[in-house]
DNA sequence: TTCTTTCTGTCAATATTCTTTCAGAGACCG
DNA sequence: CGGTCTCTGAAAGAATATTGACAGAAAGAA
């Protein structure tokens, strides 16, 4: 008996030559195409392969499974392991500790949040939005909430230091009327809305948007009303078990937005890094590091 | 509304925001592991979502399919056209873009950093840190330098939610005298540096220590000089390929923190949470959230 | 708050799939 | 050539999947 390897491709290898004429052109119709053409009905399977459905009810028994959704799930649990990303499957523990500690209690629905963000990005809007971000013919706002503040802040000192042309807007929502005068068409609001949202940032964005400007939100799985009006909206995976939201996942989308425009304009942003250096040189509020 | 991929991740993604709440942990769960899980039964799916399988079969119909056979075998299509080699064990990490995109060279070195800094961790120490930032009865300040002034920011936001008596001190080191006076013997400074290190920040973290302030440290893993007056040190993995370092471990580190803290002192957080709900409430600003 | 609208799950009907039985077809051997 | 065996597909029955109708629940508006 000659050991399977384990999936169902190599069950099917391994049976091959104990199998009948009939079974033979089904095993060949699933090879052909594996693992898709395995995953419809019994049915479809041996319309395929023309042959009868009983010949294939009969084969998968042959090869040990029960029936055939037995088989079927065999197959999606094989694409599962298959294609399955960095984040899946490891070990991220706090080594000595407790799984009930706060650290690990933390881990695992931070990497959960952070394959989800991922597995919703569409890299051909990411892509696109890293070019209107990077366009420093436009002014380019940056706005947060009572939390994201903190997020606004961050892509504020970066943007500013990657590119031109970058202003941070004020927490406070009466001074935005001064911002939005100096809006103009074509200009880019990147805005942050994590629930609770709130009302005056979709103000914000709705009289931005009728202005001709490009509104760039990043929030939370739950969609903040400004996405309605957004012209390009990323979604963040904020649930830990705790009375707030995290905002790790938010980050890495910040992020991988920033070192995606930084790459894209890399000769400008190169000179900017190298002044910028000289500056912190100058003063002496930094020390060289190793 | 930018046009659809074509694929079916595509519509779904596109269409997100326009699902119900139902809908789309239906969507999450279709997306997380892409494409095996929509490749099973209607019951099946409907049930590792946790959603009914009317909900099912009405989303597929939104978004274009005549019924849940057809989604089903829109999917297998898609499958066959992407694997349909023997052994293509395509990596697709954040969706169907090259390995080369952004987002996936950033994803690896992304967990290796969490997954770095929070091996590193001595939870002993962890918990003893979480204590003594949770004793309202000492004055808890928090500071930043140029980059993690972000990060302080955001720790004095929920550390403020979370327990009274907490400062954040501005970010010009020519206002710290003020609150140096302040310090009492006891009170707990939580520092955050990451390279390029600042001299003001040293200068701080000693003159805080010689009056008896806690000096919790939060650092990359090159470790800032504070680490030597610091009583407290965390270290964070920061290391991205890009001309900058990443702040999402060092977020991670902080979130852990504030998570603890409030489980700490859960009873006066909880009515402090009540509180400030109330107070939201009341001014308009935010909208309920489900 | 109350009313309206929209959403979501339970249930039942309908359609499809899966399995089993069985008889005919074909292969092999004497 | 005839007998025996295995294989194969047709058809029926059982099981399951899919869809539609409905009513309770939740969200949003006035």
């Amino acid at each position: 008996m000659p050991k399977a390897s384990g999936t169902v491709r190599g069950l099917i290898r391994d049976s091959y030559e104990s199998l009948t004429q009939a079974e033979r052109k089904l095993a060949n119709s699933l090879l052909e195409n594996y693992p898709a053409s395995g995953l419809a009905s019994i049915t479809i399977v041996a319309a395929n392969a023309e042959v009868s459905t009983p010949t294939v009810a009969r084969m998968v028994q042959k090869l040990g499974f029960k029936g055939y959704p037995q088989f079927h799930k065999a197959l999606r649990d094989e694409l599962e392991a298959t294609i399955s990303g960095p984040i899946k499957k490891r070990e991220v523990w706090a080594s000595e500790a407790p799984d009930s500690h706060m650290l690990n209690r933390l881990a695992e629905p931070v990497m959960q949040n952070l394959s989800q963000t991922l597995s919703h990005v569409d890299t051909d809007r990411f892509d696109k939005t890293v070019k209107q971000l990077a366009d420093s013919e436009k002014q380019l706002f940056v706005v947060g909430g009572r939390i994201t503040r903190a997020l606004a802040d961050y892509a504020f000192t970066h943007m500013q230091a990657v590119r031109p042309r970058v202003t941070n807007m004020t927490s406070s929502s009466a001074t935005w009327p001064h911002y939005l005068l100096d809006m103009a068409e074509g200009d880019v609001l990147l805005m942050f809305d994590i629930r609770r949202y709130e009302t005056n940032l979709q103000r914000l964005a709705e009289m931005a948007a009728s202005r001709g400007v490009t509104v760039v939100l990043i929030t939370d799985q739950w969609a903040s009303p400004v996405a309605k009006v957004a012209d390009q909206v990323f979604t963040c995976w904020v649930e830990i078990p705790s009375a707030w939201d995290s905002n790790i996942a938010t980050m890495m989308m910040l992020e991988a937005l920033i070192a995606a425009v930084q790459e894209e304009i890399w000769p400008e942003t190169r000179k900017r890094f190298e002044r910028l250096d000289a500056l912190f040189d100058m003063t002496r509020l930094f020390r060289k590091f190793s």
